[in-house]
RNA sequence: GGUCCGGUAGCUCAGCUGGAUAGAGCAACAGCCUUCUAAGCUGUAGGCCAUUGGUUCGAAUCCAAUCCGGAUCACCA
């Protein structure tokens, strides 16, 4: 919450406690920015009030703004009433308190530590091909989501669960034998994670001629597809790999090997981490214990076959099961053993589940057997869903050559952050080493802004044809208002230290000030309110409005030759603030900003 | 078919715990650089907030129904 809304709130129901005989909470007090068509700060809206206070709207506002005026002119100096509208104007005085206790904390909006743990799991990635970009969506929003609830006071762990086993892993495996002859990231000079890819890549194009072969030899398309060599191959690799086939073994560490070199050079130049990997490998006999354990508790029962099942026809849901017949575990099954594993290793209080909307239901499912077994990690589970990323022609397929691969957009990105350096006529301004830093920064500022500034839980539409803007709405617009800002506080102050001691700031505050400073107060409760929602784009709303605000003040007035030195120390300390409120939002976004562009 | 999510300007999106005349960006058009960074600013144009009904002093926002689009409902992961 803002200190000033807050403080309007507890003002207002107060007075309408006093003048109206009734009990009111300050939650039930309604309070609005002040439309810029309207006189005022900021509006408290009467209209449950009059109800209680049987008055008319205007009647009820007069009273209530005369009494906030006579008994908290601290906070509210003068107002003017609106049909059901009363128009406050917040005490100068105020302001100036704000501007001088705040205009050089850094921490602005930051919480103290509240020891809750909470553990954000997030990209999560399958290690028989290379990131691409819907992986980018997840990655990123698991990362600033991280950032904000560390923002908010939570112990924060970053943790990934690499799926490093399986089927789809020895496809690659197979591939690589039959048609590798040897090659290594090395030889080839390729990153590990696309040689590996392009073995994938390998083993379906082999497999698809095989199974028309066999279809062009009189097979079903079923049978075939069961009875392709290369798949036997597969099946009995990963047969092998189950029974700790010491070959297999290492050729699989070998090549997850690649690919983790791969992905971490890629997670460095997202600027992500983690502090703690989980692989499946470790993981996917978990939970049959906890299987057992349930059977006993009389909350699973078991058929005829020996499968175990779970009933959840009274949630809505169906049966669902939890291990075959054979004993072997299934996928939701292992996830139950990590969410208990996960607990235990952290004593988490929440968790938190980057993932794809096409596994709703499956989180759902997850959840609700854990409660239903009486779990203590159950109910601090929340799956933070987000919609796919989609090229205009429809979903990325990699069968069908349609993804757009993250190190190559990354590429990109760069390399578009340096044409639209040239056509600024920016480019060769800065030292060489300078300049591709910055194109670095904005490349990937722009790209992060983007896949963060819509709602996580909308599927998002993706244009390779139209590359990412770089005006407008976008990261860029940000950073360079930050520039501008650290720019026109070097002329103004030299590098000198400001010094505030004494100081009198001007008043009455311009139309423009207010709205800045309006603005910059308001950003802890944005920055609570992304943590609360999980939602990163607020603060990506949040900061651009605050850098178009800026530059629209910037464009009325004069910093450096202020009208006079009191209205001039009045503009350094708003430029500071405001540069300051502008890198820290990005920052719980993961972007940075440059000092100079 | 059941469940969940979405539908707001030509396009991409804010706004959704009910409040004043629904906001940005892109694209289009017209202006602003001998004065602090023009990757910016100002202005014009662009809307039956999918449809219909309901609740309310008041609905883009809440409820119901309908229509479109998507996801999901595996002894796959």
């Amino acid at each position: 919450m803002s200190a000033l809304i807050q403080a309007l709130k507890t003002a207002g129901a107060a007075a309408v406690t006093a003048l109206f005989n009734t009990e009111w909470k300050s939650e039930d007090i309604l309070i609005n920015q002040t439309k810029p068509e309207f006189e005022g700060d900021y509006t408290l809206v009467t209209f449950a009030i009059i109800k209680v206070a049987r008055l008319k709207p205007e009647e009820a506002g007069q009273k209530l703004g005369e009494y906030l005026v006579a008994h908290n002119s601290d906070l509210v100096t003068g107002f003017n009433v609106i049909k059901g509208f009363l128009n406050l104007h917040i005490n100068e005085k105020w302001w100036q308190q704000f501007i001088l206790n705040n205009y050089n904390n850094t921490t602005y909006g930051i919480k103290a530590p509240n020891h809750t743990k909470v553990m954000v799991e997030y990209s999560s990635p399958n290690t028989n091909k290379p990131l691409h970009f819907g992986h980018m969506r997840n990655i990123y929003l698991g990362y600033a989501v991280s950032e904000i609830l560390k923002a908010n006071g939570y112990d924060v762990i970053k943790a990934n669960l690499v799926n490093d086993r399986g089927v789809h892993i020895c496809k690659s495996m197979i591939a690589w034998q039959m048609f590798g002859n040897g090659a290594t990231p090395a030889s080839t000079g390729m990153k590990g994670d696309h040689l590996v890819g392009d073995y994938y890549v390998k083993f379906n194009n082999a497999y698809k001629q095989e199974v028309e072969t066999l279809v062009a030899g009189g097979m079903t398309k079923e049978e075939a597809e069961k009875e392709a060599p290369i798949m036997k191959a597969t099946q009995e690799m990963l047969r092998k790999w189950e029974a700790g086939d010491p070959e297999v073994r290492e050729l699989w560490s070998t090549m997850n090997g690649w690919v983790y070199e791969g992905f971490f050079k890629t997670y460095a130049r997202l600027g992500v981490d983690f502090d703690k990997m989980y692989y499946e490998s470790n993981t996917y006999l978990l939970g049959k214990t906890l299987v057992e354990e349930g059977l006993r508790k009389g909350v699973l029962f078991q058929k005829e076959d020996g499968s175990v099942w779970i009933d959840l026809t009274a949630d809505g849901l169906d049966e669902k099961l939890l291990l075959r017949g054979d004993g072997t575990s299934v996928y939701i099954t292992q996830d139950l053993g990590t969410a208990v594993l996960k607990y235990n290793d952290f004593k988490l209080n929440q968790s938190v589940y980057v993932i794809g909307d096409e596994q709703n239901y499956h989180m759902k499912v997850l959840k609700l057997i854990l409660q239903k077994m009486g779990e203590p990690c159950a109910d601090g589970i929340y799956h933070l869903s987000y919609g796919m990323v989609e090229l205009p022609t429809g979903r990325m397929k990699s069968r069908e050559g349609t993804v757009v691969d993250a190190d190559d957009m990354l590429d990109e990105m760069v390399a578009l952050a340096k044409e639209e350096s040239e056509k600024a006529g920016k480019a060769n301004s800065f030292e060489a080493e300078e300049q591709n830093a910055l194109f670095d920064i904005i490349g990937m500022g722009a790209l992060k802004f983007y896949l963060l500034r819509v709602d996580p839980k909308k599927k998002m539409i993706f244009n390779p044809e139209e590359s990412i803007d770089l005006h407008g709405f976008t990261a860029t617009s940000v950073q360079y208002t930050h520039a501008r800002i650290r720019s026109v506080l070097n002329n103004v102050l030299g590098g000198a230290a400001f010094n505030t001691e004494g100081l009198t700031l001007s008043l009455p505050l311009e139309k423009l000030e207010k709205e800045l400073l309006l603005h910059l107060e308001q950003y802890p409760m944005i920055l609570e309110s992304a943590g609360a929602e999980l939602n990163p784009a607020h603060l990506c709303n949040y900061a651009y409005d605050l850098a178009k605000l800026f530059n629209t003040f910037y464009g009325a007035h004069k910093v450096a030759a202020a009208e006079n030195e009191e209205k001039k120390n009045l503009r350094i300390m708003l430029c500071q603030m405001t540069a300051m409120t502008l890198k820290n939002s990005m920052k719980m976004l993961g972007i940075s900003v440059p000092e100079r562009m």
